[in-house]
DNA sequence: TATGATAATGATAACTATTATCAGTTAGTT
DNA sequence: AACTAACTGATAATAGTTATCATTATCATA
């Protein structure tokens, strides 16, 4: 009986361990975290937990689609909580000066259009699948261009 | 007077010499590669070759404005050659299974028109100046999802 | 055409981000 | 309480890239 219980509360056996927590608080209070960046995050609440520990994680909530895995122009990914409400749909402005990366959401609703009649025809003319889609736009921030 | 014209021909004097020209010529007949795979490519033609020739000389024709680097889901950087004329424009599919790589260019009349307004809009907004865009599909590609 | 200046190269070491290994720990189940 | 599997932290290993440095190649001028 708690045994279906379980099963059902978490699909195949995963355990909602404190560094999972750990880094699920941390990303929403701050994105766009590198596994580095995050790394120090934890160990300020928790200063045993491991590197591995947390590249193992982030992986582990990237699959769960807990968190959206980014990689800008910079060698290191990038991670943020998943927008689950569509409210929140956002893409990225990324300086390539700083590296600064900042969140837009304008232009969501005419974007949906265009992106829902290009994945319906990419769809059919190269039968590919469309999971996700990303928009990015690069370059200068204005506080690079004051500089 | 030579050395006008020499200075006028290359902005900042740099040379014109073999590994940048293999280099340039490998991506005329093959897009997405990565250093190593150019790597590989160009030792079949000068087996003299070392890997931080190639490395550089990608940053060196990245930054010229001859190649566009991307980062797609991977680790390793990927580079194509710019697509000078407007109808080249395209964007990627990107298989989250195999990693295959799918140019497309339907919708950039469309795109086009939005990416426009959007650029516009964004640069007021957050006075950023926007220097290219990418806009990358993932999902899983017709022979992937035929297995 | 010799020369001096400097751009570019190749070998290699160093570095950064990430992944794999493994023994020990923890949590959930019986 | 005992068993099992998930998870952890330490650490070694790997992959991709960058830095260093001595040598070579190229061009502009003498």
């Amino acid at each position: 009986m708690n045994r279906h219980r379980y099963r059902k509360k978490n699909g195949d056996n995963f355990r909602w361990t404190n560094p999972r927590r750990d880094l699920v608080n941390i990303f929403t209070k701050e994105e766009h975290l590198s596994a580095d960046e995050a790394y120090m995050k934890v160990k300020q609440k928790n200063p045993e937990i491991g590197v591995a520990t947390v590249y193992r994680n982030l992986d582990f909530l990237t699959e769960r689609g807990i968190l959206n895995r980014f990689r800008f122009g910079d060698v290191k990914a990038r991670y943020e909580l998943r927008d689950l409400e569509k409210e929140n749909h956002h893409h990225h402005l990324i300086c390539e000066s700083c590296g600064k990366i900042i969140n837009y959401s304008e232009f969501v609703q005419r974007e949906k259009k265009l992106i829902n009649a290009m994945e319906k025809e990419l769809s059919e003319k190269h039968g590919f699948q469309i999971n996700s889609h990303q928009l990015h736009f690069y370059g200068i921030c204005k506080d690079c261009r004051d500089k």
